[in-house]
DNA sequence: TATTTAGTTTAGTACTATCTAAACTAAGTT
DNA sequence: AACTTAGTTTAGATAGTACTAAACTAAATA
């Protein structure tokens, strides 16, 4: 019984992490900020990804300063995200966390759920816009609704070009 | 005089914008959020794009409610990213803004400015991080060095990988 | 030169997002 | 059953951003 609360205290003799580590837990955290997520779940991420082994919420806070709230939707939101995994470590009452290694595999979710749907809103809403204006036509002078409909026209284009690339891209990333 | 000052004065009987352009204007707004803009400077730009007239920070105020100080910087940084353009009408004394049409080349300009030096960056860092690796190799035991280094071989794949976009998606912009 | 007008900059306010601390829930241990 | 431990949720603190109002600068007009 003694060992084993000397056991649960060892865990927390964490040596300070290599710089390595501590640089890409910085690169992590600027990305998720660019991607606005918060900049600790980036951290968090990026810490698993070079951890040698499954780590706790302990650990976790310990190497990186983080309570244990912040740990906790933090990883609930990678785990939602597919970014990270819960591992169970034989005699071990706390969760465990290991990254997904297979980033491909995430970048090709993320298109699937994000920039596809993206696409796709956009597209309704311009065909929203030029229902709109199809019913204003007679509230609008001859001029300004040749003008406003030439320049949506320039959005289909546009849009028609994007649409080119959904393909391509799809095609590029499977 | 009288007639001068009535002229100046008449620019101010904005009517209501069609909802074609607040729905526009809504979008615009939306889209800058997502690209981490203000919610303001899409609305300025999303009113210009389908205004028949350049307008004036003045109009632009009445017809979007924003003060004098939102829409100075507001318009300063649609034009520095080209978005807008001032124009000059004659025997007008402020400063009328239109939307640059051509959102084809803004999008273009937006990859070289944007997408290139970003995946630009994250080449350098990613060297930056097996540099360190190197330099530690000794702090490290064996294991985690190993793990380490197949890891961040995994994002080097990655990045070469990505890289093979590069000269594709220029091929299409173009 | 004094006054008006256009536009910029600054100081301050309001809002939002992220974090912490602590209350709480649930489950395992003695 | 009482106690400890792990994890979640909530309330509140803090920081950052986007806005407004007002002071300021510069230029045109009287």
């Amino acid at each position: 019984m003694a060992l084993a609360s000397q056991v649960t205290t060892r865990k927390t003799d964490s040596k300070p992490l290599p710089r390595v580590r501590l640089e890409l837990l910085d690169v992590c955290g600027r990305l998720a900020q660019a991607l606005n997520f918060p900049r600790s779940v980036g951290e968090i991420y990026g810490l698993l990804y070079l951890s040698p082994n499954p780590m706790s919420a302990q650990e976790i806070g310990d190497a990186i300063s983080l309570s244990k709230g912040s740990i906790s939707t933090g990883t609930r939101q990678l785990l939602s995200l597919g970014c990270i995994r819960k591992v169970w470590l034989q005699e071990e009452r706390k969760d465990h966390f290991v990254a997904v290694l297979e980033l491909g595999d995430l970048v090709r979710s993320a298109y699937g759920s994000i920039f596809k749907v993206r696409a796709d809103n956009a597209e309704r809403r311009l065909k929203e816009l030029i229902e709109t204006l199809a019913e204003e036509k007679n509230d609008l002078s001859k001029e300004d609704h040749a003008i406003i409909k030439d320049r949506l026209q320039r959005l289909v284009k546009l849009q028609k070009r994007a649409h080119q690339f959904l393909p391509i891209i799809e095609r590029l990333i499977k």
